[in-house]
DNA sequence: GAACTTTTGTGCGGAACCGAACCGAACGCC
DNA sequence: GGCGTTCGGTTCGGTTCCGCACAAAAGTTC
């Protein structure tokens, strides 16, 4: 599909280019649909193109060999999924779900590494988000040791919610599990919570955040970490936000 | 401290460098000691120097606001340790600390930008080792999430090992319970099974692994997935080992 | 060799989460 | 408008790990 050049205004990475990249990259874009659970890669396979999220939302997530996961991190319009691509070995043992739906835009294996080649503003583009990645990584693993599940559906909530337009998210509480690695059950005990003390209303499937500030205040500290870390190493956007609305803004 | 050229083959990085970037580093690499316990990075701060550890093993480890702690990843001649000096950013959340005793290299912050800004083969290897340790740092994520205190700790003593030349380590049960982020009572019952099983030998900090073999046995996939993909990603030994002898062998 | 420190072993109650099972409510499809 | 499916809430016994307390053993100091 023909790609509008305002579009590349809706991926902050891709924003930030030089006019003269723009021009460049305009072409060798695609804009593809990205639904609910499409999956990008598959656990170590050869990696073909890599995606500029717009308005859909991707988890990186590890699959274990008995079939239990976790999300290792997740990618919005702030960033770019497919790091391996320019970093080298061209696969990782992760799998990228969609997790919510939306669009992005496809850039083709050879096209990037081309780019990327070059050596110049591109390339320290990618790689200061490559680190914002890293963090993101880090933080997950601390995270998953030290804190509550109450605290983490928190942060979870919230980085999911950084990355959407409005303040409602499309996901069921088995989804959720999946991503944060734990029970149903669990998710369900923890959310009713939240829902009773008016933070969220929980449906079906639709998660509606009523409360954005009390959430801040349950989540542990590593949501403001990850926040701060993205916003010292992308200062692209005044605001701070990644919305698709703000990249829109700009 | 002046450095022998000889000593650049103790790290798998440098040994890997071309021959005219050897000569151009050496007058600039430093020979440190590296104490157990010392402190390259703490959290936050800005780097002035990347390490290539030769003989001593790095922690990258994350510590909480509560004083919890959770070791992301580990360090040894393979790599090196400040990725987000030439990444971007030039500081991380993560605290580095040396976890066994020994000695590495040491690069001022300007050089180490300009030999990676020549994006030149010193380039790529750098960012596959980044990669590698982006692999290591989401596999800790998961196995902090799914595993049993039993397995990660053999990972744990796996992980050290393959970055050690003999079969010994200098490790009180206090500290390896920071880095694995749990109590010391229970590396102390975790450590006891291994004992008794006649896996390793315990005392006094000084644990003498006696079956290798047998620890793969009770360790988690996380293990392997790791050294596969370090393998892959650096495939620099033809014997796929880390340890110091077989990086003096090449 | 007596006193102190460091390191390791052990026991116990409690919290968090797991695994499995079950039910009701809401929704989507004919 | 009935039926099957999906989704969310609830319960219960079991396991793992935590927090705390304490004791034994192995150095260290003087």
């Amino acid at each position: 599909m023909k790609v509008a050049l305002q579009e590349l205004n809706h991926n902050l990475l891709l924003s930030a280019l030089p006019e003269s990249e723009r021009q460049r990259w305009l072409p060798e874009l695609e804009l593809v649909d990205l639904p609910l659970g499409h999956v990008l890669y598959e656990s170590n396979s050869t990696m073909t193109h890599v995606y500029f999220p717009t308005t859909a939302i991707v988890s990186l997530l590890y699959v274990l060999e008995n079939g239990a996961s976790a999300e290792i991190a997740v990618v919005g319009n702030e960033g770019v999924v497919g790091v391996s691509l320019f970093m080298g070995g061209g696969s990782t043992p992760n799998r990228a779900v969609v997790q919510s739906a939306g669009h992005g835009l496809k850039l083709n294996a050879s096209a990037m590494r081309t780019e990327f080649d070059r050596a110049g503003p591109v390339l320290h583009l990618l790689l200061r988000y490559t680190m914002a990645l890293i963090v993101q990584m880090s933080q997950t693993a601390v995270c998953n040791r030290h804190h509550s599940l109450d605290q983490q559906l928190c942060r979870w909530l919230l980085l999911s919610l950084d990355r959407l337009a409005g303040n409602e998210l499309s996901m069921t509480q088995e989804l959720i599990a999946n991503m944060l690695g734990v029970r149903r059950e669990g998710v369900s005990e923890s959310a009713l919570k939240l829902q009773k003390d008016g933070l969220i209303r929980y449906s079906r499937g639709r998660i509606t955040v009523l409360d954005r500030p009390g959430l801040e205040l349950r989540t542990c500290e590593c949501y403001a970490v990850v926040k701060a870390e993205y916003d010292r190493l992308l200062p692209l956007l005044k605001d701070g936000s990644f919305g698709a609305d703000s990249a829109v803004k700009k």
